[in-house]
DNA sequence: ATACGTGCAAAGCCTTTGCAGGTGA
DNA sequence: TCACCTGCAAAGGCTTTGCACGTAT
């Protein structure tokens, strides 16, 4: 699969260019499909290949992979940004997630059912979904098993 | 209905007391329903009736209020946490939001889709929801009309 | 030459915290 | 008295910006 290919292509149609620093970042997202990093993360994780990275490069890199559609960025109401990899289109539109409240992991999981409430928006309410963001915060199976009181 | 009275209680169990401030930012909230406001909007909306407010007291407030399901903190992704007041829990589980990018303006909706899905994560994942966030991105009735293009 | 990219430090937001002074129980 | 509240100012955490110096085209 060209994705590498297709994530240069697009920096070249931005008339940006591919510096050492974010082939870097975006090789890191690659090698992580699942993971959501927030900037200080890929900023600790790209110093160790590249140790004069800035952290500012790091959020412009950041910024630009995001405009892009390289990079995707959510909130876990953690007060940090964070980021992952877009895959296709049809694919993150059906791409939830699930954020532990006692570890703070956030796993993932697909599910479609949101197409036809968004048709009856447009229908109903006039309203033009272009993106949305499903998040449950509860208890994940790990952490459930370690203490059994409530 | 006590919507106040209940709120009064909620208040002394914690061993809160009600404070003139506490009470404005309260009504506040009560007296706008559908409304999701920022510190800094209850800081400029309290001051008309409380010239001296501090804007540590509008964050204190707000946060103890949040601790007590008074309010719920909510985030859409502009950098600010907004707060709106908390209504039966079997409602609010089935509210959610649609955020317009033109206008930023946050309008609501009610569906009930997901009890089963959370219901279906518990078994098949063990991951049990405490609560959930739904919000959609797109383009309101109002700004799709000011202009036809895109 | 010119536009783009970078690291560093400074500045910007939003939010939290320390503190001294007040107030209710 | 004692725990709770408040306003103010300072500090914090994350993110953006200004600037001077490089580097591709």
């Amino acid at each position: 699969m060209g994705q590498l290919s297709s994530v240069y292509r697009r920096l070249e149609e931005g008339a940006k260019r591919l510096t050492p620093q974010r082939e870097l970042i975006i090789k890191l997202f690659l090698e992580r499909p699942g993971q959501h990093l927030s900037a200080e993360e890929v900023h600790q994780l790209v110093k160790q290949e590249f140790r004069d990275i800035g952290l500012a490069t790091v959020y412009r890199t950041l910024e630009l992979l995001t405009k892009l559609d390289i990079l995707h960025q959510i909130h876990f109401n953690d007060g940090r940004a964070r980021y992952e990899i877009n895959r296709e289109t049809a694919d993150v539109h059906r791409h939830h997630h699930l954020v532990c409240l006692r570890c703070g992991r956030v796993e993932e999981f697909q599910e479609d059912l949101l197409e036809a409430l968004e048709a009856r928006l447009l229908r109903e309410r006039g309203f033009r979904v272009m993106d949305h963001e499903l998040k449950f915060f509860g208890v994940c199976h790990q952490c459930e098993g370690k203490s059994a009181n409530t």
